[in-house]
DNA sequence: CTGTTAGCGCGTTCAA
DNA sequence: TTGAACGCGCTAACAG
């Protein structure tokens, strides 16, 4: 590999000089830059990114850090955010966090031993003082913590919630039960309470048809089919995420109860899943992918201390009417 | 962040005494290297990796190329490379190559600018002349290409589209098709020759029961429809990938076809999609987490400079029976 | 406009 | 067993 100097001399130049052309920074002589230009390209030098980014303290480097790159929802995200950090010329690390706290804590030390600039933290359990001890550039992504100082992304959950709730009543269900999300979980709560917002004050309501979850599926499915059997008369299901909503479509194969004549079913998500199921999946689809453009533009412009003129987005949702609910 | 420096004037010592103890390499009096970690501790230092990696050469970080993370196939790979290299201290960059060679050969040279340590290429399209320039460590993955000399971990991908094929067989099949994977894909044409081993002899086959496919889950609805209307008689589909399995799944579901007991369909890889169409989808599983750990001990076996016992790995596969086939 | 030189933080001879 | 000094390749003053 050809380094600075060799370029250098054979252009008959300074390191400084090469630099510049480099850089684009100072001025350079039109003839000179043209004979450097023709060096670099003869020797066919690149320029050595650690050396660089040891001077510079700047790696052009990002940390990812989802909680399993094996959840449907993080493919996507993770896609988004790669696309646009490699347009933008930066690289990005992926890390698992499985949740834990610790994991994630150790992991950004790792990354920031590297100089990495950045972090995208999808889903995180961390809190708002951890996140600023980092002392690097932080977007939250998804499941947020609760802080008016971190740049965040997430979709209208609660809102969201409610639509789908709406949607269910509007088909003309008479008793919807909600399977909830893990109760540690901000956007599990917040899609909780918009489906509480539209069937609190109905005469049918009860506290029993909020069934806890995980987020998966299996669980989902054995949670509906006690459901089903406690309270025959459900014929609307709203769950917290797309594999629970999956795990309840699979419960109600099994009970042979029809879709969606007899149970109608929303999720929420909008991942790919939804639409390999039979019938597909009606879902309140979040922008999964801008999501995670989203929150990859803003990182790079906190890296490169450009201002940020919004530090909160909730994107909007949007229901994907498919086979889990009448056409209306 | 505290230097090397600071430790060896607050231990008292030169700087390269505190390398030594850092890196365990040399002689260091017990007396001393307590006085080192002291003020390491103290000063909680933690060394700089790019400034190492500058002198080493050596980044202890490796690239991960996948034609596309949201490819259900790539998230549990991925998960497994993350894995194992964070075990051994290594972080992993995640590349989509859009299954484009230019992309890829790109992407490969920014991170050799970047001194990446080595690169697990999965699926790629490149030849082993093309890898054998990066001129660094590579390990290939799944579709692999012809090569004798590059690492390579795979499964026995014509073994177990037989075995495949010979289980529809013992279930009482008697037209069998196979939908296919894309012409340029190696892995494509080992499981339909395996396909063809078994049914080329039989009375019934005819080169029309092998159909195109993309190893896409829509183009494979459409071309089963198109199949099952022209032959209305066959009774399986053995399928080039899981994906197309459920397409023909849909399929039968749109035809109203009978699943297992009108059509029996297998499909290949084991990825978690299958366990969530209903019937489930019986599939000849690739132990997809296992292939991805493995490629990863050899790439750090390599970048270590430790010899490699085997250059080319062909794992076990094996037919997990689910619904889509009928219980024997 | 261009060259010299001092870091960036660490590994590694080479002497002592 | 330890330390001084140079090199890894590049950027950024500072002089000219």
């Amino acid at each position: 590999m050809a380094t600075i100097r060799d370029v250098s001399k054979l252009a008959g130049v300074s390191v400084a000089t090469v630099s510049r052309v480099l850089n684009r920074s100072g001025y350079v002589h039109e003839e000179t830059e043209r004979k450097v230009l023709r060096a670099i390209k003869e020797l066919s030098y690149t320029p050595n990114f650690v050396a660089r980014s040891l001077s510079n303290k700047k790696t052009s480097t990002i940390g990812l850090m989802v909680p399993d790159i094996t959840n449907p929802f993080f493919p996507e995200l993770a896609r988004a955010v790669e696309d646009v950090m490699q347009l933008y010329g930066y690289t990005t690390i992926l890390g698992n966090s499985d949740e834990s706290v610790e994991k994630e804590k150790q992991y950004v030390e790792v990354l920031k031993q590297r100089y990495i600039d950045g972090v995208i933290l999808a889903s995180t359990a961390l809190t708002a003082d951890e996140v600023h001890k980092f002392g690097v550039p932080v977007v939250v992504l998804d499941r947020a913590l609760t802080s008016d100082t971190i740049p965040m992304v997430t979709s209208k959950n609660r809102e969201g919630a409610r639509e789908a709730t709406r949607f269910l009543l509007a088909q003309g269900c008479r008793k919807i039960a909600h399977l909830r999300g893990p109760a540690q979980l901000l956007n599990a709560d917040e899609r909780c309470q918009g489906y509480l917002d539209i069937v609190e004050q109905t005469d049918w309501f009860h506290p029993g048809l909020v069934v806890a979850g995980n987020y998966e599926m299996k669980q989902a499915t054995d949670a509906t089919l006690a459901l089903l059997k406690k309270y025959p008369d459900i014929d609307g299901i709203f769950a917290g995420n797309d594999m629970m909503a999956i795990g309840a479509l699979r419960a109600a194969q099994i009970l042979g109860i029809s879709i969606p004549d007899k149970l109608a079913i929303v999720g929420y998500d909008g991942i790919t899943m939804g639409e390999v199921v039979y019938p597909e999946l009606t879902t309140m689809a979040q922008p999964i992918y801008d999501m995670g453009a989203l929150a990859a533009r803003m990182l790079i412009k906190m890296i490169e201390k450009q201002p940020l003129d919004t530090l909160y987005y909730e994107l909007d949702v949007q229901l994907i009417e498919r086979g889990t609910t009448r056409k209306v």
